[in-house]
DNA sequence: CTATTTAATGAATTTGTATTCATATTTTGA
DNA sequence: TCAAAATATGAATACAAATTCATTAAATAG
């Protein structure tokens, strides 16, 4: 899978090209799409403007690269680890790890993923982020002390901390909005919130 | 609360205000804070350009306005669920039954939440957006065989489809580096996968 | 060493859109 | 009915980039 049939030229080109790449994904994940510019861009990989379009057709396409193959290197760690020949439980385990190891090495990448707004240079719009989020926060808070309650009471098993279950009921309802927003009619939300509640009331693991 | 105090003029000029938001929060929704233009809004809204801005600074503040008021009533909503009498359980079931409804009921408002980009009417990135979520679909499908597998030979118990539990293993996931990005040091993403796995392994009612 | 091809440059151009403001219109109160 | 105050208007302005391209520089080949 090497590039030995290119020329020394042809890999200096590509070196350059990933350079480019490179310098643009660390702005892009700092900032967002829309608080970088193109002249920054060139900067930072010590071009000019005019060359970067020698290599890309256009700060959207350099975009897309740069981000695609950050991506396909992040699903590709996550696969190897369900390629290996272990058992269910071990692959999970590995699974969650390697998203960990990831998530901890690339912080700063991470963050392209969330948002595209939280990066905004706009200041109306930082502060309707912090805004959304204090009161998320404060609907944690009040989720959690439901778990809590529960769990004092001994109606709730305590499989992990209240304020955790708090962000991870948030969490899995997302997943299901996600999957209901790509494809309606196949994935519609549950209208039984059991459903979604089992998850976390029966244990995967024994009865 | 009502706004006894106001003169008729005052409520009439309320009211435009508000006419003013909902237009915008309708075409933020569906389009992203970058892909409508002050323009588009004073159209939908039936207003010139000039007025909007005789009501709100810069479009960055009608975003503000128009998301948040949104969120407090996404929130409030839910809020009112938990301050019911209930038991723990049916709380949560009210919780995640509100959350649905509205959900249902607002389904072009939610994108908006989702990731902004994804909105965009640049052609590279609408296609990054269609291969990023391809891949997520390729791995939720390698995951998914992983909880089959384990359901078949009787490690797991079934307490969901298995391509459901990908997608919510994906969602608790996400739900922790969201917390991580936040406050990285109060809540550190867990160097031990079963913090996380727990969640699915242990049930929380009975043992 | 020179000619030719290839690549880099960045100022100038184009584009898109947020914001302003002089003018027109409407509302209010006398 | 009319003048003054309050609002609405949208063409003009300002500004921030993205993109282009004529020019310059570097690399390669003969």
């Amino acid at each position: 899978m090497k590039n030995t049939q290119l020329s020394r030229r042809e890999k200096e080109k590509l070196r350059r090209r990933q350079e480019i790449k490179a310098a643009a994904l660390r702005l892009f994940s700092e900032k967002g799409y829309h608080g970088v510019s193109v002249q920054e861009i060139a900067e930072k990989a010590e071009f000019a403007v005019g060359t970067l379009y020698n290599f890309f057709k256009s700060k959207g396409e350099l975009y897309q690269e740069a981000m695609l193959e950050q991506t396909e290197i992040f699903f590709a760690e996550q696969a190897k680890t369900l390629d290996e020949p272990m058992d269910e439980v071990t692959k999970l385990r590995n699974l969650v790890r390697a998203k960990g190891e990831h998530f901890r090495e690339n912080a700063s990448r991470i963050r392209i993923f969330q948002a595209e707004l939280r990066q905004a240079s706009d200041s109306a719009i930082m502060e309707l982020d912090a805004q959304i989020h204090q009161k998320r926060r404060q609907m944690f808070d009040k989720v959690a002390s439901v778990f809590e309650s529960g769990i004092k009471n001994g109606s709730f098993q305590r499989i992990g901390d209240p304020y955790h279950l708090a962000v991870i009921l948030d969490g899995i309802i997302a997943a299901f909005v996600t999957l209901w927003i790509e494809e309606p009619d196949k994935h519609p939300f549950p209208t039984d919130p059991d459903v979604i509640l089992n998850i976390l009331f029966k244990g995967l693991i024994e009865d």
